[in-house]
DNA sequence: TCTAGTTGTCTAGATTAGTAGATAAATTAG
DNA sequence: CTAATTTATCTACTAATCTAGACAACTAGA
């Protein structure tokens, strides 16, 4: 048996009973190859007779994944004619590197960048959390901040944020006024920070996260958790991002 | 409505009719929450009824998410006591950098390395690789080389390498000697290299990979597109790997 | 214009997923 | 020992998913 067979006349064997419905996994499936350019932007799709030849399955589960896809925008089949690939917007690509700062990376690519607060609160830290913000006794409240960002009206990620409130203590406030952590930072006397460390993970969407990036159910989400420090090296922020995972892709440079 | 609310007495709503079976989003929900800590090694997760009424499911439903687990070794359900954490082994995780090589990455861990040739063969280059590669007209053929990896006896990824043909004409047969990709180079004469660009996605895992990586359908794999230079800076390698999303974090650091 | 090929729509039935409720079996606390 | 709690099984039913087949509607090319 040829690994993972790429050929246009392969097939392809689907799990089923695995908790996953055949036109998801379909769909997922064709909406990765479109992204990776196995058809041509404005190029016509197998008929849907050879896809369900190919994948093994009725036609009218291959329908239904393309009805999903079409949904999204990213195929539109007219009758008699076939199905074509519509506008595979080229994904995002978020560079990860000691100075990462989300408008500047969506700039960059000619995209129009933006952050929605969605909530926020006070809270008592988490005990990963006072570790990682090295937080001393009797000071872990942390200040949360939850961030919604876009690129072109179209959301990449969900992010929540804390920040240890002692030495931050209008810092919710303050990105309220602003639109910007930089900036809120800034007021608190932090004129500089870089990203310490990421940690990078996958993971499903949870239901909020799907309502929130505008996700299907089940489709994957890119996770990183970082730690951003001062210019003595005091952690300043802790953040945990979520990337819809269709919509961008994470690049590091050495 | 609270974002993400993280309260033992939370109410969770599921998506339904997503193509993502009830049972296997709150299998992978509480895989997460193990992994994050929720429940400690050895503790006891709240009983069948108290997780229905939480997903706002039935508790057959519930209990199918648990077999799953329990499937996986994660967790043990005792009659009459409850459902308990296994042993939830800690992740690997996997620093993105310049130098990274799979071996010494998994034996610094105090795991046991292993890797497996799975499949191989010469074939065109696609376009996308004749660019990665910077290979000239005439020298498309390359090698490719499909691996599986180990850490102590457990797959935690596979990936597929592509070499320039022409360059390196016994690749393919000096791995299968050594057991090693930077050996079968260095036979090349390639001394030393290094990763000069890493791209991060993440997708769900597709039929074949979670045949090999022993993963659920449905699974998140991450997915890491990379390309070694050597010396001189003219690419050797480029490699596509699928990490198991749950058995692994990527880590980088700055 | 005619025909082959393609997508759109409909009906019917089989399989899987989820709900609802009852009862058995094991464990723990008192 | 007894009662309350918790997981294990079982039956019955509803909803979602998948299959099978037929035919209509539209397109492109001979």
């Amino acid at each position: 048996m040829a690994l993972l067979d790429e050929q246009p006349g392969g097939n392809l064997e689907m799990e089923r009973t695995a908790g996953v419905a055949l036109w998801r996994q379909i769909a997922e499936r064709l909406r990765t190859d479109i992204r990776n350019g196995t058809w041509k932007e404005g190029g016509k799709l197998p008929t849907e007779q050879v896809l369900s030849a190919r994948f093994g399955v009725n036609r009218h589960t291959i329908r239904r994944a393309i009805s999903e896809l079409s949904a999204q925008g990213l195929l539109s089949s007219r009758q008699g004619r076939g199905t074509f690939v519509e506008n595979a917007p080229s994904p995002l690509t978020y560079p990860i590197g000691p100075r990462t700062r989300f408008s500047e990376i969506i700039s960059r690519q000619s995209r129009e960048p933006g952050g929605r607060l969605i909530g926020s609160g006070r809270e008592a830290a988490q005990p990963w959390l006072v570790e990682k913000l090295r937080l001393s006794l009797g000071q872990e409240a942390v200040h949360r901040l939850e961030v919604l960002h876009v690129a072109d009206g179209i959301a990449v990620s969900l992010s929540t944020n804390w920040f240890p409130a002692h030495r931050f203590p209008d810092l919710v406030s303050r990105y309220a006024e602003t639109g910007s952590i930089t900036k809120a930072l800034a007021a608190h006397g932090v004129a500089d920070y870089i990203r310490k460390k990421t940690e990078i993970s996958a993971r499903l969407a949870e239901p909020e996260e799907s309502r929130w990036l505008q996700l299907a159910e089940g489709a994957p989400v890119l996770v990183t958790d970082l730690v951003n420090v001062d210019e003595a090296g005091t952690p300043v922020q802790v953040s945990r991002t979520r990337f819809a995972a269709d919509r961008i892709q994470l690049t590091v440079e050495n």
